[in-house]
DNA sequence: TTGTAAGCGTTATCAG
DNA sequence: CTGATAACGCTTACAA
């Protein structure tokens, strides 16, 4: 009856498959591109048609397919952010910031952790790039030759965020590592401290560590103090090394007078080893830290410190990005968000 | 001179697109559905092609577009997940082990925060349906109404974390919140203890939290005690909120011989306060929290709680997921992951 | 083991 | 303001 000369390929069946735009654009007796127009620019239809396809919308619960429009458009709303850990909070306040600015432009959040490894970091942008994201952040500006190869191959906006030092691969957000640690540690200068010890996370692969640490040195060396490389350490991001660390430190150079923690993580963990000490701070060794979490502010005395404004690294971040995917080329290359040096009771305080 | 007949639409210009799987072929000498094929399960191809295919993607440095993959195989490997708050430590460590288990199975990850609100998470469940993401995950087991129904009609896998208590609408992985606050609160009693406040977050949007006060609830009635209404009170996610509930109830309630939160960020927060005011724990009153922070076991003394398995239930979640993808049925629907009652020195402990 | 053709659900392009 | 058509880059279905 019917001729079989030529069998087409089957319509591939996806049972269950969601509703799609034409079953709108049925319901609402227009076209489907109508129904895209009217999704993407509502006042490029007009207002009868509009109400139509909105309630034809609203009737079958239609949910755009994202993938679908990302193909098409050869532009996702998905936004990709490495970072070292989410573990660690003050990663955890940038990724809120940019949550925050990106649902506010209708963009998602994809995440991965680098877990502070640089080669782990350029195999994350790869993945990441295979999504393809309509823009990038990652941490720092330092990064493997082939992992900037890629950041700068890449036809998006790319994001380093924790750092402006040096020149950005496309755009930075952040403040001075280095200015924050030299400003902290020359207030403990002026405030009376010579012998100085420093503790950070393990600079390798870190280079907001590493500046910091830069900073302490410079700000010793413009002094004229002398730096005793036993007063210098690395411990890993937990509190439990910092309070190892202090507990080093005390033990092998009770010559120090005060120590700088460039993370709160640690400085915190010290805390908690000077009271399991009954030593006293800022009385036997001044203590301070870097972050300022909340808990800086409870210890007691609390804890002097330099607060950053990581959620709002990452608000600013989102907001440039979109700027740039708005079309908006004269969105700043570099953003320094500063940085506060909270002095409190932990340390004895510079004059004035 | 040519035949202007048929002007078919011109094929659009992606300046600076990126490389396609076609040009990885081209360069093989294969078709593109061999490279697919090799990319995919390189088992499927024969082994000198392989090869060839695997020089030409390196070569060219090939990065495939996981959005048309998506969109043809009708299959992302993203999974989304909806947390009330990355900032919530414990949500970060849930994070952390659901990415690591995902990556494992090269699935990235898609988070959004709903504040801890049921409204929000309604709407970000269908943000991320637009995405048509692989899986969902999402924080306990009560939604709204329309939520649920949109959990209840997806055709991916759904997993709801961090409670157990409730037949999943797909699949859960937690643990007890009520057992565990009953048993934290049963231990108490065993230690002598009588007059017991409750400190938790807000139980609003928070089943997590409901589940625990009413294991509180339970575990005194049990015993025969009376609460008394001020005794129980609602803090938000915050150390300083801790901190205030401690003091008032302390002044409010002198008679309170132990107080548990229900939350360690309560529990902190409370120690911050005990040591601003000299109050002695566990002599003048008993102390303990929910959770296990590392800080926890830091603090002078040490601070009894409950240890909950936050990044293995994150990592179990990827797993369950994955097995589903995987076309495995026979996946457990619900897991609970336990918790142990962490008996320290800032309460008195049970007999034995 | 490899290839051809069609199609995934949307939008760019061009025409009316 | 609205629509027809092809195209996005890949994979499924089928054939060889």
């Amino acid at each position: 009856m019917t001729s079989p000369e030529k069998k087409p390929t089957q319509r591939r069946k996806r049972p269950g498959g969601r509703l799609q735009i034409r079953d709108v654009a049925r319901l609402a007796g227009v076209s489907a591109i109508t129904v895209s127009r009217y999704i993407n620019n509502p006042g490029k239809v007009a207002k009868d048609t509009g109400e139509k396809i909105a309630s034809a919308i609203k009737e079958s619960g239609y949910i755009p397919n994202m993938v679908a429009k990302g193909l098409s458009s050869n532009r996702t709303n998905v936004v990709a952010a490495i970072i070292p850990t989410i573990t660690n909070s003050i990663f955890a306040d940038l990724v809120s910031g940019l949550s925050d600015g990106l649902e506010d432009n209708g963009h998602r959040l994809l995440i991965a952790e680098s877990g502070y490894s640089l080669e782990r970091e350029m195999e994350l942008i790869q993945t990441m790039i295979a999504q393809r994201p309509a823009g990038l952040v990652v941490t720092g500006q330092v990064h493997t030759e082939h992992g900037a190869e890629l950041l700068r191959s890449i036809d998006i906006p790319v994001l380093e965020t924790f750092e402006t030092g040096a020149e950005p691969i496309d755009m930075c957000a952040g403040f001075s590592n280095f200015d924050a640690s030299f400003q902290m540690v020359k207030g403990l200068i002026e405030a009376g401290y010579r012998k100085i010890g420093f503790v950070s996370a393990p600079i390798a692969s870190n280079d907001r560590a590493t500046r910091r640490r830069e900073g302490y040195f410079a700000a010793m060396k413009e002094a004229g103090l002398n730096v005793v490389p036993g007063w210098v350490r690395d411990a890993k991001f937990a509190f439990r090394e910092g309070a190892r660390a202090l507990g080093e430190l005390v033990e092998q150079h009770p010559e120090l007078e005060a120590i700088f923690f460039a993370s709160d993580v640690l400085s915190i963990g010290g805390v908690m080893e000077c009271q399991r000490r009954k030593i006293r701070f800022p009385e036997d060794v001044g203590i301070c830290g870097f972050d300022d979490f909340e808990l800086t502010a409870m210890t007691n005395p609390p804890l002097t410190t330099v607060r950053i404004p990581r959620y709002e690294i990452g608000h600013k971040a989102a907001a440039m990005l979109m700027a740039r995917l708005n079309g908006d080329e004269t969105v700043e290359r570099s953003v320094d968000l500063g940085f506060e040096i909270v002095w409190r009771g932990s340390t004895r305080l510079p004059p004035q």
